[in-house]
DNA sequence: GTCCATGTTCTTTA
DNA sequence: CTAAAGAACATGGA
């Protein structure tokens, strides 16, 4: 369900709503949502306010009072809520924090596929270390670099959190539509001009989303349970078929790397 | 029953 | 050795 737009929207919505409450209380359904899974969360959290909340990649970090943080990963199904502890709980529901506020609110995390989950850091600063840069921060000759040192097909590469952390599915086909870049192309075959154009592209195909709140193409939905709206905008993304918004050629969709991936084969030649 | 899915990681193949 | 392809994880919707 989440990538950058989603992640950071989950982040936006959810920061109002948690910061400077204390957790008076913490049940964790499952122990192999947890890592390290011999983590004793209620010890750890119980009694804990919780201080900032922000996003890296598409980890939703938490920042304690006392300098230790967490780290969610929503994975593909994952979803952050804060409602009423008397609100039904939706199957699948793998965390609740209870919050000390006024109605009695608990955080929630939820998530049926269990590709996500949650990462206890501790005093440790190495949350990021497998990280590459944020796309939104990312400068062209840093991407240049980045790119130069593989053959593999672009798209193959945006996906690859090590070299930009955030993109996903949708994004690095939307980002690869703006750029005119084919997405079989290998990434060591850019010329200079195509990576500042693919890095404009990204920045600018992500804050379109992150304006629009993310998309919704099944189940995502922010803290506060609202839908994106951005998928109504995608260019190739889920389009197979249907003419490309630029020049009316048929969008493709094609395998690569096991994913699903969307291009106009005329605005995006090889 | 089949296929597909916004993610990541491990294994197998070339 | 490296890179790319494929499978695996687990669930639910079409």
């Amino acid at each position: 369900m989440p990538e950058l737009p989603e992640v950071q929207t989950v982040v936006d919505t959810l920061r109002p709503r948690v910061v400077g409450r204390r957790i008076t209380k913490v049940h964790l359904g499952r122990h192999d949502i947890l890592t390290p899974s011999d983590v004793d969360l209620e010890q750890v959290l119980t009694g804990r306010t919780i201080r900032d909340v922000s996003r890296r990649g598409k980890r939703i970090l938490f920042l304690l009072d006392n300098a230790e943080r967490f780290y969610i990963h929503l994975g593909m199904t994952g979803h952050l809520s804060v409602e009423s502890r008397s609100a039904a709980l939706a199957p699948h529901t793998h965390l609740q924090l209870h919050l000390e506020a006024r109605g009695a609110p608990e955080l929630r995390f939820v998530d049926p596929r269990r590709f996500g989950g949650i990462w206890w850091l501790g005093n440790s600063d190495d949350e990021d270390d497998d990280l590459g840069p944020e796309p939104l921060r990312l400068r062209p000759a840093q991407l240049r670099r980045l790119l130069s040192k593989t053959k593999r097909p672009i798209k193959s590469a945006l996906l690859d959190q090590t070299v930009v952390a955030g993109l996903g599915n949708i994004y690095a086909d939307e980002s690869l539509f703006a750029a005119g870049i084919h997405p079989l192309t290998p990434t060591n075959l850019l010329k200079q001009d195509q990576v500042s154009r693919l890095s404009r592209a990204i920045k600018t195909t992500l804050r379109r989303a992150l304006r629009h709140r993310g998309s919704t193409l099944r189940n995502y939905r922010d803290a506060n349970g609202d839908t994106g709206n951005f998928q109504k905008l995608h260019r190739v993304y889920g389009r197979e078929g249907e003419p490309c918004r630029k020049c009316r050629s048929p969008v493709q969709k094609i395998v690569l790397g096991g994913r699903s991936t969307h291009f106009c084969p005329s605005c995006q030649s090889r």
